[in-house]
DNA sequence: TATAGAATGCAACTTTGTTGCAAAATACTT
DNA sequence: AAGTATTTTGCAACAAAGTTGCATTCTATA
């Protein structure tokens, strides 16, 4: 009990800590919201947190991950299907004010789970003459290591 | 005027060729919408259709996207804010059975325009132990060369 | 603790996408 | 060319997703 207590205190502290970091006011959702992402181990789409956070309003959940966008602690993962789907920036993301996500996403059509592959980089294109890059996305789609033991 | 119809009588052929190799019966919205993908220089969204085929239903265009697309005549170019785009699969799609997709889509952040860089392949990644891959999308948004001139 | 400013919840609305079914159009047979 | 089986379409009704304005509540700060 002890020990739940210190792990939720933490968690706690962490949410704090990045609310400040981005100079956002700390509310209880967007808490809430962002101990969702902390303790998920994959890209979440809106309807997912709706269902998480359901003491929140769909409003307030559409106006934060918003401002999270805006802020760089989340990004999103473009997908075939029509949803977006969510995740926390890594730490590199966060801190610095510009948004620099570089690692490949993974779509599972079995389980239907996106994740980040942190340890895959994009790797460089060459554009033709006259464009300019400013993003890019790279969105795999196949079978996940779990759905396929 | 001559040229004009011999003009529309070629796209005409197009576009009912196109449906006849895919065994799709010949309507006139189907030959319709081919025909907007035809002269489209990028990729167009839903909404982007029923605009230009304001004649037909919109369910209609629903379902015509859907068949097109299970057939292979067009694909999908996820984005990140939330919109599918589609575009005419190049020849090869069209006519191998199976969709083989392989090259980069540029979102530009000034014209909104999307573009099939048919030129620019995606590169090859590795993923880790475990992973099967069975598509990959990878979008890059930027400034395209209309707009930077 | 008082107060200005920010965030939230609610209601109303728009947009987007889906489904069932009758009417119309197409493909196919004769 | 006409008739018939099958497919496609439009309409209506609905469901889901996303947006906006505004009054109330909450947060930061003096
Ligand atoms: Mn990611
Ligand atoms: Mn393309
Ligand atoms: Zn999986
Ligand atoms: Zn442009």
């Amino acid at each position: 009990m002890i020990f739940l207590n210190s792990l939720q205190n933490k968690m706690g502290a962490q949410t704090e800590l990045i609310l400040k970091t981005s100079s956002l006011s700390i509310t209880s959702s967007r808490k809430k919201i962002l101990e969702i992402f902390l303790s998920a181990s994959t890209a979440l789409a809106h309807q997912d947190i709706e269902k998480l956070a359901e003491q929140y309003d769909r409003v307030t959940i559409y106006r934060t991950l918003q401002t999270f966008l805006d802020r760089g602690i989340i990004h999103t993962i473009p997908t075939t299907d029509n949803t977006i789907k969510y995740a926390l920036c890594s730490d590199d993301c966060i801190t610095s004010g510009h948004h620099h996500d570089n690692h490949v996403h993974f779509l599972c059509d079995q389980c239907g789970r996106t994740l980040c592959l942190d340890d895959v980089s994009i790797p460089a294109i060459t554009l033709p003459k006259g464009y300019s890059m400013k993003e890019i996305n790279m969105v795999v789609n196949g079978i996940c290591k779990t759905c396929m033991e």
